[in-house]
DNA sequence: TTGAAAGCGCTAACAT
DNA sequence: ATGTTAGCGCTTTCAA
C-alpha cells in the first residue's frame, strides 16, 4: 500500500526544523545572496536530508510564469512532429522549462480548447501548428500577453513569429530534379487538407514547370482524400495513395514522373506501378517528401525532400526563448528554412 | 507590440464588478448548488464578457491536484512510442488531464531529472517508461504518493502498475510462424541495449525454438549497437543493421530465416540480401517487429508483428485514473497485452 | 544577515 | 443564498 506517501515537505518544514524563518530558508535554497555561509549549509543540508522538492505551482502563483512551454501539435505520429516533439522538448529542458503537450488532430475544436487550456495553466510561452481554421484562438492567447510562436504552418493575419519549412521550394525542387531528369510530364499528389504547407508545396511544383514551359494539364493535381479527426497511427494513409494511383494509371497517357506530397504516398505508389507493371524509374519516376527513416531503404530507394524537422525545432524554441525574454530579436519575424533534395535511385534513370 | 496584453481577470474583478464576494463568484462558475440562479446567470454573463479563465495554479495549489499526467518517454520517434502520446493525451484530456510530456533518450541522468521535475510540478499521476537503469526515481515518485503506471517496461521491484506489449509471445510467435513457414534455422537479430522487451523477445524465441527442438548455435543472437544519448530522428538504425547483416552473410552456412526486433532492422536486412543475390522469401524469409508504417508496403511485404500501441495506451490511462481515483481496481496488477502475426510476402515461400 | 507581513488566485470551512 | 475567514507554499517587500 504505497499510498499512504507521507506529505511532501515545505519550506516551512525545513524553517521549523532549523528555527529559522520561512523566508531565509527560501533564500537560503533559492542561491540567493544576503545569507550567512553556515546558514545556508544548514538548511541545504536539512533540505537534503528530507528530501525537500519545491513546489513549482505555489512559486509560479507569486512569480506569474510557470517555466512551461504549451506545444500544440496536430500528430505526432508524423515523423516530422515527432522530431519536432523532441528538438523543442530538449531545448525547453535545457532552459528549466516544462513541456505541456496538446494534440489537436486538425481539428479546430480541440485547438480551442487547446488554447484555452494553455490560459489556464498560465504556460510561459507556446508553440503552435494551427489547424488553419481560423486564427480566433491564438489571437487570443496572444492578446493576454502570452508569447506564441507559430510553427511550420503560419497565421499571417497575427503578425506573430514563424518557423517552418520553406514548402515551396521544396516542391519546386522536387519538381526542378525530375525536369532535370527528363521528366515533361510530371503529376502531383497530395493530401486535400486545406493548408498551407500543401498549398505552397503545389506553388512550387507550378512555377517549376512554368520555368521549364511545360504543361499542366487536367489532372497534374491529384488529391488523397484525408480523414480528419481520426486518431490515427499513420500519419498518411499509402493505402489511399494507392488507390488514387491505380486511377491514375488507367489514364491514357502516363506522365514521366509523379512527386508526391510525402514518402508514405510514394510507397502507395511504388506499389500501384508495380502491380502495373512499370518500373521506377524508367518508365515512371518517383520523388518523395520528408525523407522519412524507411525512403532509403526501399528499392528502388526513393528520391526525396528532406526537412530540417531539429533546425525548425530548435529555431522556434529559441524565437520563444527570446519572446518570454522579452527581448526584441534581431531575426525576422517569417523564418523559412529550405529543405534539401536528397536523390537516390528513383530517379536516377539510365539513359 | 501585442505584448501589452492586460492582465488576466480575476475572481475578484468579477465579484467587484457585481458587487458580490469572490467566494460567491468561485461557486457559480465552478457549478456549485446553493446560489441562486439569477446570481449565477448574472456570474456566468460578466465572466463571459471579460473572457475570464480560471488560473489552474491557484486552484490546484489549493486542491493539491494539479489535473496533469507525466509521461515519460524514451524516443517520441518510435512510431510505438508516438502512438502511445496519442493515445494517452487523448484519454487524458478526455478527463481533463494536461500532459506533461518529458524525453528521456534512455539516458538514465534524464530520467532522474524527469522524475525530479513531475515531483515538483504536482502531476496528479505519472505514466512512465523507464529506461531500466534502476527503479530510484520512479521509487521516490510512488512514494510520495504520486499514482505511477509503468509502460512498456517494468520494473518489478516496485511493485507498480505495469501494462505493456507481450514480448515474449511475440518473439514466440514470429519463430514460431518461420518455423511453421519450414525454417530450421533461425537467427535473430536485436538492438543492444539492456532492457527487457529485448531480452523477452528473445526468451520467446528460444522457447520456440527449444520447443520445436531445433537448435541454436553460436552467432544466433545477432547484435546490432546503439548510440545512446543520441537526439536521433530514427528510433532505430537500419543502416547499422544492414551492417550486421553483411557480416552474417559471410558466413558458411545461411540461416532459413531471421527474425528482426524491429521492421527498420528489417529494412536493413532487405537491402543487405538483396545486394549479395538472395531473394525474399524464397532464399531467406524475414520477420519484422512493429509492423511499422511502411511494412505493409515494402516488396515483398513484410511479415511481422503488430504492437497493441493504442490499446497498451489506453489502458495506461485508465490504470492511471484508477489509481488517481483511488479505488482498487479489479485488474491485475501486471498486464501483458499480446501483439498479433501479421503473415505477408517475406514469409510466403512458394513450395 | 535575518524576520515579519503581505499577497499571488483560488477553494473550503464556517458563519450569517 | 451569500459573505467572512483562513490558508495552500511560495516570493517579495519592508523592517529590524
Amino acid at each position: 500500500m504505497r499510498r499512504a506517501g507521507g506529505r511532501r515537505h515545505t519550506l516551512r518544514d525545513i524553517a521549523a526544523a532549523l528555527n529559522l524563518s520561512v523566508n531565509t530558508v527560501s533564500r537560503a535554497l533559492s542561491g540567493k545572496d544576503g545569507i550567512g555561509e553556515k546558514t545556508r549549509a544548514l538548511v541545504r543540508a536539512e533540505a537534503e536530508r528530507v528530501g525537500y522538492v519545491p513546489n513549482s505551482m505555489a512559486r509560479s502563483l507569486v512569480t506569474g510564469s510557470a517555466m512551461t512551454f504549451g506545444l500544440v501539435i496536430t500528430n505526432p505520429s508524423n515523423p516530422f512532429y515527432a522530431q519536432l516533439i523532441s528538438s523543442i522538448e530538449l531545448r525547453a529542458r535545457e532552459h528549466d522549462y516544462s513541456l505541456l503537450l496538446t494534440v489537436t488532430d486538425e481539428s479546430a475544436e480541440n485547438e480551442a480548447r487547446a488554447a484555452e487550456s494553455l490560459l489556464r495553466s498560465s504556460v510561459s510561452g507556446a508553440i503552435v501548428v494551427p489547424v488553419q481554421a481560423g486564427a480566433d484562438p491564438w489571437q487570443r492567447l496572444g492578446a493576454v500577453g502570452v508569447p506564441t510562436v507559430l510553427l511550420n504552418r503560419d497565421l499571417p493575419d497575427l503578425g506573430y513569429r514563424f518557423v517552418g519549412t520553406d514548402n515551396e521550394l521544396g516542391g519546386y525542387r522536387a519538381t526542378a530534379h525530375a525536369i532535370a531528369c527528363g521528366a515533361r510530364s510530371i503529376v502531383v499528389l497530395e493530401e486535400d487538407l486545406p493548408i498551407t504547407t500543401i498549398a505552397d508545396r503545389i506553388a512550387g511544383y507550378r512555377r517549376a514547370m512554368t520555368e521549364a514551359g511545360l504543361s499542366m494539364p487536367r489532372g497534374s493535381v491529384m488529391r488523397v482524400p484525408t480523414r480528419r479527426h481520426d486518431q490515427a497511427a499513420l500519419p498518411w494513409q499509402p493505402q489511399q495513395a494507392y488507390q488514387v494511383a491505380r486511377r491514375m494509371l488507367r489514364r491514357a497517357r502516363l506522365p514521366d514522373a509523379v512527386v508526391a506530397g510525402n514518402d508514405y504516398f510514394a510507397l502507395g505508389l511504388y506499389r500501384a506501378l508495380a502491380e502495373h507493371g512499370l518500373k521506377v524509374p524508367d518508365d515512371l519516376m518517383v520523388i518523395g517528401f520528408g525523407d522519412h527513416p524507411f525512403s532509403a531503404f526501399l528499392s528502388p530507394s526513393l528520391t526525396t525532400v528532406r526537412l530540417p524537422a531539429e533546425e525548425v525545432g530548435e529555431i522556434a524554441a529559441d524565437l520563444l526563448l527570446e519572446e518570454i525574454a522579452g527581448g526584441r530579436s534581431a531575426r525576422p519575424l517569417k523564418q523559412l528554412i529550405a529543405p534539401t533534395l536528397v536523390e537516390r535511385d528513383s530517379t536516377a534513370r539510365k539513359r
